[in-house]
Order: C-alpha cells, then structure tokens, then sequence
DNA sequence: GCTGGACCTTCCCCTTGGGGCAGGCCCCAG
DNA sequence: CTGGGGCCTGCCCCAAGGGGAAGGTCCAGC
C-alpha cells in the first residue's frame, strides 16, 4: 500500500510518516529502489496506530520509539504510568488556575495560610552541595541514609525536624546550593560531625520564620510551590515587609522546606527566615 | 531594577524576557540609549508574575498576551474557560490511554458498544458544502437554523433523525465534504427542496448501519472520535469485514454523525454503512 | 584612575514535530 | 502515449526559547 493509502488509514500525514522512517520509528516494509516510493503493509497498521494515539497524547517521539517496542504488559505498565503523571499534572494545573482567578478576583480562596514560628538557637549537622532539580531529592535521601546510619540523636520538638535550605535558585541551571541539615543537642554537636564523614557542625542562630503548610509529599505537584511563594509573597505584602528572602538570597538568607516524618509519608512546609 | 535581578524576582529567564520585550509583551520601562540595558521597575512584577503562570500552564504567547491586557473580570473568565478546557482536555485523554491499556491487555474494558441498525430508504434534504474542521459544526448550525425557519415536516421515528456525512475526511487539510441531512416525508420531498434555497434533495437507498452511541455532545473531546473507530473497526474484524468505510471514502459510503436532539443538548452516534 | 570580574548586549545555530512549497520523477488509466 | 495525480527530496518556516560566542558596560576595590 502506498504512502498516501496507508496515511488515511491510519490517520498519520505523509510528512510524519517519512519523518518516523527516517528516524526508524515505522520503516515501510518496501521501498522501491529507483523511485524512492514507500510501499507499506496492512499489519504494520496497528503499530501506525499506537503511534498516532501516542502522539495525540504528546508523548514525545523518542519515548514512542521506547514505549512501542515493550511487550505488552510491559507497555501497558508504562502507559499506567504515564495516565498517573497526566492525572497529577492535571490536578496540580487546576489549582494553580483556581489560584490565578482568586487572585484577579482579589480572594483569599485557594491561598496557602501562612504563619510564623519561633526557631530558638539551635546546633545543626549538615549535608551541603550544588545539585541540580533531580539531585535535590537524591541528596536528601543520600542525608537520611547516613543520618539514619549514625544513629543521631534528635531533638526533640517541632524545631526538631529535618529540613533543607535552598541557598540559590535549584532550576534549570542555576544549581543550588541545597544544604539538608538535621537539629541535635547543642552538648553532642561537635563530636557528632567529627564522627560522620561528610557532616559539618554550625550553630543556627534563634530567628523567626514565616511558613506555609504543604501537605504530603505525594501529593505535591511542580505548580504548588509558585503557590506557596504567592502566599509568603502577598503576606509580607499586607505586613509591608520586602519579599527578598523569596527571589534572592542574601549571604544568610535561603527558603527552607521542611519535613515532618509521618507513616504516609512526609509532610512538607515551606518557609522563609524573616526578623 | 537590572534584567538579571528581575529575571530572579519574575522566575523569568533573561532569554523570556528578551524576547517579550521584542514581541512587545513585557517591554523594560527604560532601556539606556548608548548600552541598550533594559530596567525594569517593581510594579512590572505583577504581570510578569502572571506571564510566568500562564506559560508554566503551556498558554501561548499570543493568547497570554491577549489575556494579560484584559480587565480583572474578563481575565478571570478567560481563565474560568481554559481550566474548563484543560479539564475536557484532560478526560479525553485519560479515556485514551485507559482504552489504550485495554487494548494492550486485550481486554475489552473501555471498547464502546457496536450495534447494527436497518435503514429504511428515505427521502432526504441535504446541505453540502466543504469545511474545514471548525466549519463543520458551524455548518451544521447553518443547517439547523435553515431547517427550523422553513418549519420542515419531520420523517417520526429512530430512522427520522437528522444527520452528517463525512464524505471525506476534515481534519487538517483536506477539507470534506461534509453533507447536513435531514430525512422528510416521501411525497413532500421535491416541493420542500425546491422552497428553500441551499437545499437538494435525494433519495437514500435502504441498508444497514453499524454505530457507536458517542453519549452526550458536551461531554464529548477529540479523543473520543478515535475511540469510536477503533471500537467499529475491531467489530469489522471479529466478522471478517473490511475497515474500508473507516478509512477511506468510495463513491457511496462516508461515515455517519447522527443527532439524537434532547433537552440537555443532542446524543450523538457514530455510524458507518454496511452491506 | 585603573582593572577585574560580573553583568549585559546582539547574533547565530539548535531543539521538536512536523507544515508548506518548489522542482522534478513516477505510475497508471484512458 | 499522454495527462494528471501521487510521490520524491530539499529547503525554509513555526513556537518559545536554550546555548554559546564575541564583544560592550558597570561598578567595587585598590
């Protein structure tokens, strides 16, 4: 079957077509040698079609390529997977719509609380390197694993929790650095961070700390954080405070987002040092 | 304030903010003559803030651009309809990849119901015309008012509804044709066609149909149309049929969309003959 | 006053998934 | 055998920037 046959049939244009030739997604099971012509068969359809539906999703052609050449169970897991991401990104979009239009309607309504919170002086062990997004996360895994390992000693208490400080913006390319530290008692400080490789000791000084609840990790999508940002923003806003801490960070300021250990999972908070 | 500083305060990249300065979209309130440094001013952040949730939420340019120089109220409502959109979006796209993972598991979870119909030979007024995709319905509009100001007598019956061919396909380029009809009254036919301008007349020959119940229009998105074809297409194929009238259209067949009118807004079945 | 380094500028090429078009073969029905 | 439609390659184009080169500016420190 031509190329042009085969297009309406499964409802790919030509151009697709002889682009996802040449990148060896779909071959033509024939071409013809002299005139170049694209000679395709009727069982090479139902691959046709799994890629048009792909691509209807927008799933990028290079995972196309991946995900077409699983078995089937193997696709079917991998499509499961990729419904769950459509499903949180979905919901993490909304709320950040739901936000937008409370905003331009000058409502509180979908806006994080924020609260303050008194954090005395404290003795901390700390993890700190530059990371990129995704190590941001395998750096707090790597700090809990070995504060896991040393067995640490906590302190105990709401200013108790571990908890990471972003020192720069973790985006695209400007990487950190994101420090994780842990609080332990001021008597055991020193000789704790002599022991563990790769932890240092410092001395936190009490300051106040203004913070937005974020729920459990799980549910957390990329959008709720610029919302929680909105929300610290607007407050300092209403209490004529500057919003510094939230874009830039000066020499002893860095957001810091929390972890309050819980069976299901974390949950976070989000907070900046104000005074 | 210097690009790089607002760039951080914005979450705008200075690449971004480049380019809505040339497209007119986020100009600097100053930009120094002998230099070319672009200075932004605090009270800017609003809107960049708004241009950064808008892209984040894949809005294009141009609409964000539409969108941010809107009043408070008209925005709201503009962002009222893209979450609504965003919404339909997202469950036609979970309905998809939920059909896809069916067909993967060779299951029929999912597969919409393919029944046959007898149609009686009838007597039908038809509006024919070439659309582009958005025309289509724009069309049938068309047809509909046409319909109703000329009072046309209705055939009763399930074989009595009015309907849509697709004689070939509209989606990108190829622009239909699509045909409105309308089934009468046998022995009214020609005089009805001859009063109202626009309209033809012909006779539908008798024959079967095999459709899929596509639910109401409202709730219906893009992907769904796949879904339907794919259920009538794996029905031609437990019975030995050819796909031939899905894909391709010969000189007397086209796919079918009926019009079930009620109350709530029409149901809307997708045939394709048989015989 | 000078200098170094951070910051800024424009310019050009690259990305993804094709669309559109030009110029030129190819294929097949009449 | 000829016409018209189908098909080929190759080139440029889109959004929405990212990356980097080459060079100009700004300012703090000396």
């Amino acid at each position: 079957m031509s190329i042009g046959e085969f297009s309406r049939r499964s409802r790919l244009s030509p151009k697709a077509l002889r682009l996802y030739d040449e990148i060896g997604l779909l071959a033509p099971s024939r071409v013809e040698r002299h005139s170049g012509y694209r000679y395709y068969t009727a069982p090479q359809l139902e691959r046709a079609r799994l890629v048009a539906a792909l691509r209807r999703l927008d799933v990028p052609l290079a995972d196309v390529a991946r995900l077409v050449d699983l078995d089937r169970a193997a696709a079917a897991e991998a499509l499961g997977a990729l419904g769950r991401e459509l499903d949180a990104t979905h919901a993490a979009r909304r709320r950040l719509v739901d936000a937008l239009i409370d905003d331009l309607h000058r409502r509180r309504g979908n806006m994080k609380e924020v609260d303050v919170r008194e954090v005395p002086e404290r003795h901390l062990l700390c993890l700190k390197r530059h990371v990129d997004p995704a190590g941001a996360w395998d750096l707090g895994k790597e700090f809990i694993a070995v504060v896991r390992d040393a067995g640490l000693p906590r302190l105990e208490g709401p200013a108790g929790e571990t908890f990471a400080i972003f020192w720069g913006e973790v985006s695209q390319d400007s990487d950190g650095p994101v420090e994780w530290c842990r609080p332990v008692p001021a008597d055991e400080a020193d000789a704790l961070a002599a022991g563990v490789p790769g932890l240092s000791a410092r001395v936190e000084p009490a300051h106040r700390e203004a913070y937005v609840a974020m729920g459990n990790y799980a549910d957390l999508g990329d959008e709720d954080w610029p919302l929680a940002e909105r929300a610290l923003r607007r407050w300092a806003e209403e209490r004529g405070l500057s919003d510094e801490g939230l874009s830039t960070t000066p020499d002893d300021l860095g957001v810091r987002i929390t972890y309050h250990f819980a069976e299901e999972g974390p949950d976070l908070d989000f907070a900046v040092p104000i005074d």
